[in-house]
RNA sequence: AGGCGUGUAGCUCAGGGGGAGAGCACUACCCUGACACGGUAGUGGUCAAGAGUUCAAAUCUCUUCACGCCUACCA
């Protein structure tokens, strides 16, 4: 050994080296694109997580993601980009900066709007970065140059120039809409925000007296509070039970005030009674009726959740608490008839819970169906494709039922509705530029109160980092982006908004693929969700195991499937793995010389023919698996060509030649042990950042960081069958030592023999000058060629392989019992495999139909089989002749 | 209510018409000059149930059961 071991520690010690490497990474500036430089772009702009975040799996696993394509990417030459920032996340900020004044006491009203904002900016940068700063731990190579903030200034103006061009183009629109109202949020929510839980509820029969008569309409509800904003009773034109009540008036109980009857299609005769109260300004249904029928609004519950003046004497009370109440009015009154258990999905806040209240308001809309039809075209023609494919058909049944988009939030934290209402002419101005009077009147404006849906700026992202409106170089060089990596559970709100917005401004879809990840879920395969709970912290996993493991783990389960339950001994198993790649390295440096060969040679010993040629498929195989984004496929290939390959075979076949006579066999080992673990870093490199790179550097001669190294694979895989299959007969030969080794617990410190029967001469060479390293590498005294005529010993362990047959003189150590139970195992086994094989062959259909090769290869195999079942029966007939 | 998905070794999951796989766990032996976070050899599964298509089904089709997700206006 030329070198000890010292120069590397025994295990890798990430806590000690990540945060080091990363600070190199970035003081290096490589990963900053220079938009000027060549090499096809590469892009992908990060799912910018809310500031009030902190790093969760979901974020782990998109970002661990992303950053092999980038790496990958960065490697292969590609001029990469990866843009980083984060979502101002409206309505969840100012819930949490809400939440730190209400601990002082302080009320948002309390501080004013411009006060309070300034109170979220200040509490942003000071908390903000969080996120930020866990992205780097996992590793991630953004270009922190470029970050972005939805309401920074730049993207603040695209957004103003994008609202202002829908406006233009009346894409738009100011109406007054039944809309969902969270009480608890005081806000208006898009129909996506609202969130449906079962329920187990109440369905309530109220009676409605008819004028004028004796007879009474029994209607079904859930909703009693709402009756007092009722306008009319409806029935089923069609329905023979109540045809005659259509166009009678009813009274609503507890009140004297008269509805209609009227009828409509809508109505269910199945459900409830076949009567439905209809109460325009609380449901969205009702409110659709009242349009075709020209009812009247009635606003009964407000903004807080309180029954108003039209609720009569049950004004001023929570709508939960009066409708308790109004159920024990009705019941003295004898017009409650009866109560029935029902399971029905009520919506709520997806951010606070809180029961929703459909409210009628006057709302800014975005008229969806136009842009919706181009982007679902989009991807219909192939512009984007999402993968795995079958989330388009998600993405177009979304698009093709999509309804006009509610973008006014009643929020102080957040971009501000470019729109101002003139106070004398009462005309509504919308402008790129703070406009100080009415350009109709010259009449005092007021600006909206409202601020913009958190998804609007984000709809914009791909285009608005980059600079846009401006035409900048970035704009240029970088739109559009090649890739987005995101969860599943965000298709509508947010990749098919940028899919609209994108197309609409830009003229061109803002990537050409989709990545759709599983979503990272609990035990119970539950979504992992802050309100829930239920969060497995991602900074524990790292600081416990380190962030390599950790994203080989999350790389190794990023299949097909949709959800990723993440179990710890996985990523512990992973952990072993980067001990494995260390201690590979340790070998690696220890037994360089000091006269380093800095230009790769070929090959020469079989072993080093081996694993060169195996490493070329191998980096043939990772390069495609990263082309299709097949992370898992990527993770296992290099798993196992490290560990069961390079590992667990050239590194023990190589060492007998390592430390045997020949000096110039041993520097070309040496020379090519080197090669191959440079290949072996860079393959790994893109999902196991640190400790590639960490081993790297420790690498005499070396230049530079791994990080910008070529990725291999890029050339011809070299091409050596005869290798591949002289080392699979040396395996053969290893296991099958080991295996009677084993099987007759014969001590390591005995010495055993084995004989070598085979007529293929090319092995008999491959055995002759190879020997020696079997030898050493089994632990055997000797191992030579059977004579063609010899007959097995007597007392010998024996394996049948392909090419021939192995003999293990155990004379001493036989266990006849034992020879005899394990032969008589194996025989019954063949017997069974033959008997399969003969059946495939005795059945005319079978050769007759099944495609010629599939044929042939059940006959070889069969001879195989039987050619191994005789060995097993002579010797057991030899057993026999002992006992 | 519709749509989608899942059910494979004790656990977490790959595979996806022709010999049941991985990691972890488990058993036995081994601290052999990178690694005991290691090595070697093993144990373990009527691939949810039933039917169909096929020469051949864990794999394709249908039905059923269980679980999960998404969408939806049944009051």
């Amino acid at each position: 050994m030329c070198q000890s071991t010292e120069i590397m520690d025994k295990n890798f010690n990430f806590a000690q080296a990540e945060g080091r490497i990363y600070a190199q990474w970035e003081k290096s500036g490589l990963f900053t694109p220079d938009p000027d430089s060549p090499g096809q772009p590469f892009v992908i702009v990060i799912p910018p997580p809310n500031v009030t975040g902190n790093l969760h799996m979901g974020h782990a696993l998109d970002n661990t993601l992303q950053d092999i394509l980038i790496r990958y990417h960065r490697m292969k030459g590609d001029n990469t980009l990866w843009v980083p920032g984060t979502d101002h996340a409206g309505i969840a900020t100012q819930a949490v900066v809400e939440r730190a004044l209400a601990r002082e006491g302080i009320k948002r009203e309390d501080l004013g709007r411009q006060k309070f904002v300034e109170r979220v900016w200040q509490w942003k940068k000071e908390y903000g970065g969080n996120i930020v700063r866990q992205l780097r731990r996992l590793g991630a190579s953004c270009d922190w140059s470029r970050e972005r903030f939805t309401l920074d200034e730049g993207l603040s103006k695209a957004v103003r120039e994008v609202f202002v061009r829908l406006y233009e183009e009346d894409l738009i629109y100011l109406g007054d809409y039944i809309i969902n109202w969270c009480p608890h949020c005081r806000t208006a929510l898009a129909d996506i925000e609202v969130e449906h839980q079962d329920q187990a509820d109440s369905l309530y029969y109220i009676r409605y007296r008819a004028e004028g008569s004796r007879e009474s309409l029994v209607v079904a509800t859930t909703r009693p509070e709402t009756m007092f904003g009722d306008t009319a009773v409806a029935v089923h034109p069609a329905d023979e039970r109540f045809k005659a009540y259509i166009g009678q008036q009813v009274t609503i109980p507890l009140t004297s005030k008269s509805i209609p009857v009227i009828g409509d299609e809508y109505v269910d005769l199945e459900f409830g009674t076949g009567a439905l109260k209809v109460t325009p300004a609380h449901d969205p249904n009702d409110f659709q009726i009242g349009l075709r029928h020209s009812l009247p609004q009635v606003t009964c519950i407000d903004l807080e959740g309180i029954l108003t003046e039209a609720a009569g004497r049950y004004h001023g009370r929570e709508r939960f608490e009066a409708r308790a109440a109004i159920i024990s009015d009705l019941e003295k009154e004898e017009l409650l008839v009866k109560v029935e258990p029902l399971t029905h999905a009520v919506g709520v806040c997806y951010r606070c819970r809180t029961v929703i209240e459909p409210l009628i308001s006057k709302q800014w809309f975005v008229r969806t169906a136009p842009l919706a039809k181009v982007a679902s075209e989009a991807v219909k023609e192939g512009k984007t494709s999402f993968i795995p494919a079958q989330w388009e058909k998600t993405y177009f049944d979304w698009m093709d039922n999509i309804r006009d988009w509610c973008i006014s939030r009643q929020l102080w934290w957040g971009h501000r509705i470019p729109a101002w209402y003139c106070q004398s002419c009462g005309r509504t101005v919308v402008a790129r530029v703070d406009p100080d009077k009415c350009p109709h009147c010259s009449g005092p404006l007021e600006q909206d109160p409202d601020v913009l849906d958190t998804w609007f700026s984000s709809g914009l992202w791909p285009f608005s980092t980059l600079g846009w409106p401006d035409e900048t170089k970035d704009l240029a060089r970088y739109y559009p982006t090649t890739v987005l990596v995101t969860g599943f559970d965000i298709i509508f709100f947010w990749v098919a908004r940028m899919m609209m917005m994108s197309l609409k401004m830009m003229g061109q879809a803002p990537f050409r693929t989709v990545v759709l990840h599983p979503l990272v879920r609990d035990a119970q395969g539950q979504k992992m969700s802050k309100s829930k709970g239920n969060v497995i912290d991602p900074l524990g996993v790292i600081d416990l195991y380190g962030a390599d493991a950790f994203r080989f783990t999350l790389a190794s389960q990023a299949g097909q499937s949709r959800d990723l339950k993440l179990a710890t001994s996985r990523v512990a198993g992973y952990g072993k793995f980067v001990n494995k790649i260390w201690n590979a390295a340790r070998f690696t440096l220890a037994n360089l010389s000091d006269e380093i060969l800095s230009e790769p040679r070929e090959p020469v010993s079989l072993p080093d023919r081996w694993i060169r040629t195996r490493l070329d498929e191998t980096a043939a195989e990772c390069r495609a698996y990263l082309e299709a984004f097949a992370f898992d496929r990527l993770a296992g290939t290099v798993y196992h060509f490290i560990w069961d390959e390079f590992c667990d075979w050239y590194l023990e076949l190589i060492k007998p030649i390592l430390f045997g006579p020949d000096p110039a066999a041993i520097m070309a080992v040496r020379q090519n042990l080197l090669t191959s673990l440079a290949v072996i870093l860079k393959l790994l490199h893109p999902i196991m950042p640190f400790v590639t790179e960490e081993i790297w550097s420790k690498i005499p001669g070396r230049t530079g960081c791994l990080m910008t190294k070529a990725y291999p694979g890029g050339q011809k895989p070299r091409e050596d069958s005869r290798a591949l299959e002289q080392i699979g007969f040396l395996m053969d030969i290893t296991r099958a030592v080991r295996s009677a080794r084993a099987d007759f617990r014969v001590p390591p410190s005995e010495k055993l023999t084995a004989r070598i029967k085979t007529e293929d001469p090319d092995l008999l060479k491959v055995l002759a000058e190879y020997s020696p390293l079997l030898v050493r590498l089994m632990g055997v005294q000797e191992i030579a060629q059977a004579e063609p005529e010899a007959q097995k010993p007597r007392e010998a362990a024996f394996s049948v392989l392909s090419w021939g047959e192995v003999w293990i003189p155990l004379a001493g150590h036989i266990d006849l019992k034992v020879e005899k139970a394990r032969l008589t195992k194996e025989a019954e086994q063949l017997r069974k495999d033959i008997g399969q094989a003969n059946g495939k062959l005795a059945n005319p259909d079978y050769v007759a139909k099944a495609p010629p090769e599939v044929v042939e290869e059940t006959r070889e195999r069969l001879s195989d089989l039987e050619k191994r079942l005789s060995a097993v029966g002579r010797s057991l007939e030899t057993l026999a002749s002992m006992s």
